[in-house]
DNA sequence: GCAAAATGTGACGAATCGTCACATAATGAC
DNA sequence: GTCATTATGTGACGATTCGTCACATTTTGC
């Protein structure tokens, strides 16, 4: 039996809709749509229901913003499950944020927004505090496979690196390239045509987190495995997500 | 002589005055207090005056992110002027972006958001040239720096990566890990009162480039040389921009 | 069946954007 | 010097959107 009231559960139904709403706008027809009355005219409530939920537009992003996180985590989580070694695990969560940025540029976009601070001081404590801690939770993935990593003997941290702060320099190696790859691919474009094609961002990501990873000396080094062969295998690992 | 007449020059002159004072009521007042009616009021021209140089609102903030890289490439070419070995120039750059961004961080809040597809939408093309070209310039020096250190032999990049992506990857490195840095301290700070507290984003900085310059074999590795005593040679070298 | 509490409404004021018809000033031809 | 033409400056205006609130409606508990 529900311990919730029917109104409760309705309240949280409603809730729901409203974020299903927005996110469908977001994607449909971009933030320039995404308003309070377009919310409220599409799911047919009065702006003044959708307020009784959300404190201010930016709540709503953030509410997004959670949700997205946490279909991040659940990615995340099933990247893990890949068959292969540490290191191809850490490449597969590197792959797993990539697709998602790419399939949700606009909620991409929103993980980015909500970075800035005009965005986090209207929203609400609750709902910051919410977003803060599906954020610990993607980490925490992250921090396990690193453990397990340290675990099985595949990579020691230098002494003066916590846990903690590789997982941050992973994160934000892994943000900073999906961040900025649009503009990058953008220059290049205007720069020389016929140059050959940049090598797209997936490979950079290879790239760039090999290199990194080399450098913690995760086991095995870029230089001891074929991490180029093992591509196609965390593609298709990562395909039920489409 | 110059080439331009007197009113050409005032209107340059009054661009100038509109994105100073666009920038110092963001600085002052933050984002929620910079609108086009405040920029009208205080620079005591009429809105339609102000429209005449800026198609909207995300054109100044477009204008604003060009100077601010220009601001950044200014203290890039300083950096490069640092006593010390490739690696040490590049750990200056790296410094010198810290140190813009703490300094600035509205200026930086801006860099974020123009990242965001909203804004470079609406802003005017011409605008949005400019900006990519002075983020090129910015690009251009750290390029020459990693040139200089592949001619002297400190680094050689892998065959399948060109010299553009190592640029790419170290900006995105750097980008990533101070726009969530203020998060990530935030995350700490309500986690556990009582550990030890995070080392600052300087000291992960460090680290995080350590390891990914280590990645890249670029020598003196850190386990050849003493970075850490190099900081605060670099942070003095870097004083004059306070 | 009724009073109190919870929920839902949409008109409203305020803020802001971007426009435009008109006012004012500068320029240059004669 | 005068005047027509061009360039520049203005601020009232319509449109949009935010967030609020007094009131309407529904549900709940008794």
């Amino acid at each position: 039996m529900n311990t919730l009231t029917r109104r409760q559960r309705e309240f949280l139904q409603r809730e729901q809709l409203f974020l299903d709403t927005a996110r469908q706008i977001l994607r449909s027809d971009g933030a320039a749509a995404f308003t309070m009355d377009r919310i409220a005219a599409q799911t047919e409530y009065a702006k003044g229901t959708v307020y009784k939920h959300f404190s201010c537009k930016e709540d709503i992003l953030c509410a997004l913003c959670h949700e997205s996180l946490v279909q991040l985590e659940k990615r995340f989580r099933h990247a893990l499950t890949l068959e292969g070694n540490h290191r191809e695990k850490m490449m597969t969560l590197g792959t797993a944020y990539l697709l998602f940025t790419h399939h949700f540029p606009e909620e991409f976009d929103i993980l980015i927004a909500v970075r800035t601070n005009n965005v986090r001081q209207k929203a609400s404590p609750d709902r910051l505090q919410q977003m803060l801690e599906a954020d610990q939770r993607v980490h925490d993935v992250m921090q396990s496979l690193i453990g397990a990593a340290i675990a099985a003997g595949d990579l020691q941290l230098q002494a003066d690196i916590s846990l903690d702060e590789a997982c941050f320099g992973l994160w934000a190696m892994a943000f900073g390239l999906l961040a900025l790859a649009p503009v990058h691919d953008k220059m290049e474009q205007h720069d020389q045509m016929a140059s050959p094609p940049l090598p797209p961002i997936q490979q950079i990501m290879l790239h760039q987190m090999n290199l990194l990873l080399d450098g913690y000396r995760w086991h095995p080094l870029s230089t001891e495995y074929d991490y180029q062969a093992s591509l196609n295998r965390i593609l298709n690992h990562m395909d039920m997500f489409q």
